[in-house]
DNA sequence: CAATCAAACATTTTT
DNA sequence: TGTTTGATTG
């Protein structure tokens, strides 16, 4: 019986999953079920005869979101997989494409761009068009595209109010003309041209309308404008949009996340009140208390307050270090303990502001011998040997995609220098071709030979391709490129190769859509969804990560490291009251990751940029009733780290109850003393800086402001 | 063309 | 301080 899939819920998920015609908002807390209460709405809206699988368009960020709400609902219904549009924004936009890539002038095989095809596709062009990289980084190109595409708004649509922006406004429609040509499209491509495609063919938009008759939206509080707009344009006025999200757990918006399209969905889409799903079933009462004093700091939430009912559980444990290999010791010596009593490590993880923290941190580890696994970094689909193979593939589909033959074009050496590049590129743009046109209509050139051969590579491969299945083709290009060769003559091409056989296994298990698009499909693929983030699974592993990279997951036991002045929250955000509250938002999506133990801690002295820094204790820590945590900081027993003592302990000198909260500087220093000089008068000590015997403090005088002073001539003297 | 060196840079990054 | 990027050089 469906009604058994209903029993478990607590009211308000009841109530969210069986609402009735119209368009809802759910605020859902961290951890209070909001996947659960999502897969079991579309799962009711089926049963219950209210829409049919093909009515349905489910859309997450993540493709792992998207896995995660598929495999739970078929465990619910007996599914029809390609009746329900359920996937990522990014993989929805593409279908669509794909199924009318005609309508949106693009060739039947367009290719995706991921950031770093992307950021090839602007070099070239600004090398061809001679730009200054000094005067526009690439870099910044690449986001002054990105950020208008997904403001909806094309090059044309600007007014460029400098210099500067007029030409950022030329290199954005330079390379979109690029682009067409080319017949690539990059991420906010596949959405602002399937956004653009539906706008102006009625036709098509009232086909989805009536299609589309529920559009369940995940992770809301992170749409940005393009994607706002794109869910308006599907759902049109009839279709009901139930969005979920939440606001207190917006970390995105330096990436164009518009927290306010929660209030705008609520003013659009004639939504009353949202429904708040409050009961948090992962964290403990002390760690819930905690995130709710802490997000209450910040003005405008749409208010919401995390309870439960399965007691206070532990303290916060708060440690504080001399510096910040100390409090890595500490979480090495906790861990240690953790595991002892039985605790698994792959359920405890280290959260860090800044993907830098990390180095501190495992070198302790290591030393210390525990197992450990850091999240980031490059990923499956974005090595450069699976970029090199899957390049050769794009060139069997179609060679006159330039990125990937400039790609390969020497790889493996094959004696194509620069200057044949030089020379094949004025070519095709003298003649307005292709590289590949280019090269094929290359006679007599010096390097000729060479690069007939690659032409002939190339033209051998796409003969193959018509005779071998996909997974034989892509064995063969390996080796016959020349690539499986290449990195077998390297001695350290270990790796590699076994990442180019698990791309072939790939290969093998893939289940295309349509077969006769195989190739296309698994390019597109393998741009969005470029792979889990390393392997180095299976193995029982503390998780290190930084706090971003924690959102949607839990730990029985989490550390929060480096709550410091600067570091969490970071100085670049200091500036406005909106970044302070976007740092506030991370630190309480980092408090909400644990289940029964939190661990928040600092260190008094860390090395920074080369630079020694004393950093006072973050603001979020006062921010935390004291009724909640159990300080384990040494400070407190005024005695040497039991621990062992990392660096040299600072002199002692201080008065308690100020040596307690401010750190103690070499000299006996301390930020926030009273001090007097003999020019300046009475002042305050605000910062200090240390650069081997050289100690610096900022001091604002009452009668002169604020002074760097250099502590090895200045006469200063305590207050 | 690979190897080496100096300079620049250092917040977070679902697709 | 440590890494990445580019420019230079053999």
């Amino acid at each position: 019986m469906f009604s058994d899939h209903l029993a478990g819920l607590n009211p308000e998920q009841l109530r969210a999953v069986t609402l009735g015609a119209g368009s809802a908002l759910v605020l859902a807390g961290a951890g209070s079920g909001k996947t659960r209460v999502l897969t079991t709405r579309i799962a009711w809206l089926i049963a219950n005869q209210r829409a049919m699988a093909a009515n349905i368009m489910a859309v997450t960020f993540t493709n792992k979101a998207a896995r995660e709400m598929h495999t739970r609902l078929s465990a619910m219904l007996p599914l029809n997989p390609r009746g329900m549009w359920i996937g990522t924004f990014h993989g929805l936009a593409n279908r669509f494409l794909r199924a009318h890539w005609r309508d949106a002038g693009l060739p039947q095989t367009f290719t995706i761009l991921d950031m770093q095809d992307q950021l090839a596709a602007i070099k070239r062009l600004m090398k061809a068009l001679q730009v200054s990289d000094e005067k526009f980084p690439p870099r910044q190109v690449q986001a002054f595209i990105n950020n208008h595409k997904e403001q909806g708004l094309r090059a044309e649509a600007l007014k460029p109010y400098d210099a500067f922006n007029a030409k950022l406004t030329e290199l954005y429609a330079a390379y979109d003309a690029q682009c067409r040509r080319e017949g690539v499209v990059d991420f906010a491509e596949l959405l602002l041209r399937s956004y653009e495609m539906l706008n102006s063919n009625e036709a098509l938009r009232e086909h989805y309308r009536a299609r589309f008759s529920h559009i369940l939206v995940d992770e809301f509080q992170d749409t940005n404008k393009l994607q706002y707009a794109w869910l308006c344009l599907f759902a049109g006025p009839h279709a009901s949009v139930f969005a979920v999200g939440d606001d207190d757990q917006s970390i995105y918006a330096f990436r164009g996340a518009e927290v306010g399209n929660m209030r705008r969905l609520m003013a659009d889409f004639q939504v009353g009140e949202p429904i708040k799903l409050e009961q948090n079933y992962r964290s403990c009462g002390n760690i819930l208390d905690a995130a709710n004093a802490l997000i209450q700091h910040n003005d405008g939430r749409l208010g919401k307050n995390l309870w439960t009912d399965a007691g206070a559980g532990e303290p916060i444990r708060l440690y504080r270090g001399w510096n910040d290999a100390d409090e890595a010791q500490f979480i090495v010596d906790e861990v240690r303990a953790l595991r002892r009593d039985g605790g698994a490590l792959a359920e405890m993880a280290v959260l860090y502001r800044s993907n830098a923290q990390s180095r501190v941190l495992e070198h302790a580890l290591f030393q210390a011998g525990l197992p450990y696994r850091v999240y980031g970094g490059l990923r499956f689909f974005e090595r450069q040997e699976i970029k090199h193979a899957l390049a050769y593939l794009r060139l069997v589909a179609s060679p006159d995609d330039d990125n990937a033959l400039l790609r390969v074009i020497n790889v493996p050496a094959r004696g194509i220098g620069a200057r044949t590049v030089e020379n094949l590129q004025t070519a095709s743009r003298e003649r307005g071709v292709s590289l590949w046109q280019a090269a094929c209509g290359q006679g007599g050139g010096r390097s000729a030979a060479s690069l007939g051969k690659f032409v002939l590579l190339i033209e051998q491969l796409r003969a193959d391709a018509e005779r071998l299945s996909f997974a034989q083709l892509v064995s063969h290009l390996i080796a016959a490129s020349g690539l499986r060769a290449m990195y077998e003559a390297d001695k350290d091409g270990e790796d590699r190769l076994e990442n180019l056989d698990e791309l072939i296994s790939a290969a093998v298990s893939f289940a295309p859509e349509d077969p006769a698009q195989i190739i296309a499909e698994f390019l597109a693929h393998a741009s969005l969804e470029a792979g889990e983030h390393q392997a180095g699974a299976g193995e029982d592993a503390l998780q290190l990560m930084t706090v971003h990279a924690a959102k949607g997951l839990e730990f029985a036991s989490v550390f929060v490291s480096g709550l410091e002045e600067g570091l969490f929250p970071h100085e670049n955000s200091l500036n406005d009251a909106h970044g302070v509250e976007e740092e506030r938002r991370l630190m309480y999506v980092a408090i909400t990751r644990a289940r029964q133990r939190l661990y928040l801690t600092q260190a008094q002295q860390r090395m920074l940029h080369g630079q020694t820094r004393y950093p006072l204790p973050s603001r979020f820590m006062e921010e935390i009733p004291a009724s909640l945590t159990k300080n384990l900081s040494e400070t407190m027993t005024a005695g040497l780290s039991s621990r062992g003592n990392h660096g040299t302990r600072p002199a002692p000198a201080a008065p308690r109850h100020q040596a307690s909260t401010n750190a103690v500087l070499p000299g006996g220093w301390r930020i926030g003393q009273s001090v007097t000089h003999p020019k300046f008068g009475s002042g305050v000590i605000l910062n200090a800086e240390a650069l081997g015997e050289e100690l610096r403090l900022y001091v604002n005088f009452a009668e002169h402001g604020a002074k760097w002073l250099d502590m090895r001539f200045a006469k200063l003297t305590p207050a």
